[in-house]
DNA sequence: GTCTATACACCGATAGAC
DNA sequence: GTCTATCGGTGTATAGAC
């Protein structure tokens, strides 16, 4: 395995265990197994680090979450695809989650371009407008729609974290909640 | 004012804007307009201030959230107005709001006993309990139930903050975002 | 209680050999 | 590309006067 990619797996592990300041890149070059020269050789500061990270992690998650949606079925099929694998990916890497959660609500957010942040959220912001445009989703304003699909979203996510349910279960209950989702949005 | 809260006020201002790390003591003090030392004889550590702001400020917006509520109405109207409050309380208080969310999302958070966290939202649990109990609500889990809640008014929460709007308009999101609300998890 | 002055640990980043 | 060694800046926390 190259040593870039372990010096993000080092550091991911540490960041969300310490958080970003309580973790020295002497701690994450050791944990990964690299000298702490050879960190600075790939990543020229620990900002350009953190934020590769970020990065490195939106578009994994992006590329796993759009691969397996099945185009051609009606958009609440669509809908409940995307809502599925987003609940699925977090539960998967509930590390991961924890680090964008941390990133998102610090002060390194600003740094990140906004098209960067942007550009995962496109699809679903396009799904959600054509929707509203077929009256299968209720006439309201995008953004707004957006954001509460989101927090719908996190909510869940935030519960089936806090629970350890067997993976039955945790089906269950993203169906569940998604015909209560689908229900409020619906048109 | 006391110097002790002059410290929090300061350091509440720059923790925001900068994030935990990159604020030194030092710039703390210098906000507030007290000296390094002054400082450290109120919090021994810097950990200590982190810990007592986010206290200070739960602790205020508990009060100021469960001050306003009507007993007495429906239940339905009380949890119009637990909604209601707390965002309006996020819309008046838009740093305290982002700092707690950025204590909540750090290591921090499992240095704080789990009561001082539960404590303040044991009130909205109650309630949701006895709404399930009396079949005004879906019968469901009461952490799932907390958690979708928490979840739809958070999201609103980030369109109302991202959004300029005048008082009047956000008053009607907040209705129309309560109906939706209400309609999903009523029985 | 509040200040000034300072100790000293720590860490990000660099230099230079291999 | 990768390492070791190290420098210099920074910041938490303390000591001690007032």
């Amino acid at each position: 395995m190259d040593k870039k990619q372990l010096i993000l797996d080092a550091a991911l592990k540490l960041f969300v265990e310490y958080g970003f300041h309580n973790t020295p890149t002497s701690k994450i070059a050791k944990e990964a197994g690299v000298a702490n020269g050879t960190l600075f050789y790939f990543y020229p500061t620990k900002d350009e680090l953190v934020k590769a990270l970020y990065i490195d992690i939106k578009s994994r998650m992006t590329a796993c979450m759009y691969e397996n949606i099945q185009t051609g079925s009606s958009l609440r099929d669509i809908m409940k695809q995307y809502y599925s694998s987003s609940l699925q990916w977090t539960l998967a890497h509930a590390t991961e989650f924890r680090f964008v959660e941390q990133f998102n609500t610090s002060a390194y957010l600003k740094q990140i371009a906004a098209e960067e942040v942007k550009k995962h959220m496109q699809p679903a912001m396009d799904l959600i407008s054509k929707g509203i445009k077929d009256k299968v989703l209720k006439p309201m304003d995008v953004d707004m729609l957006f954001t509460l699909i989101g927090g719908h979203t996190f909510g869940v996510n935030q519960y089936l974290v806090s629970k350890q349910f067997s993976k039955a279960k945790q089906t269950q209950v993203i169906e569940e909640t998604f015909e209560m989702l689908w229900g409020m949005i619906k048109n």
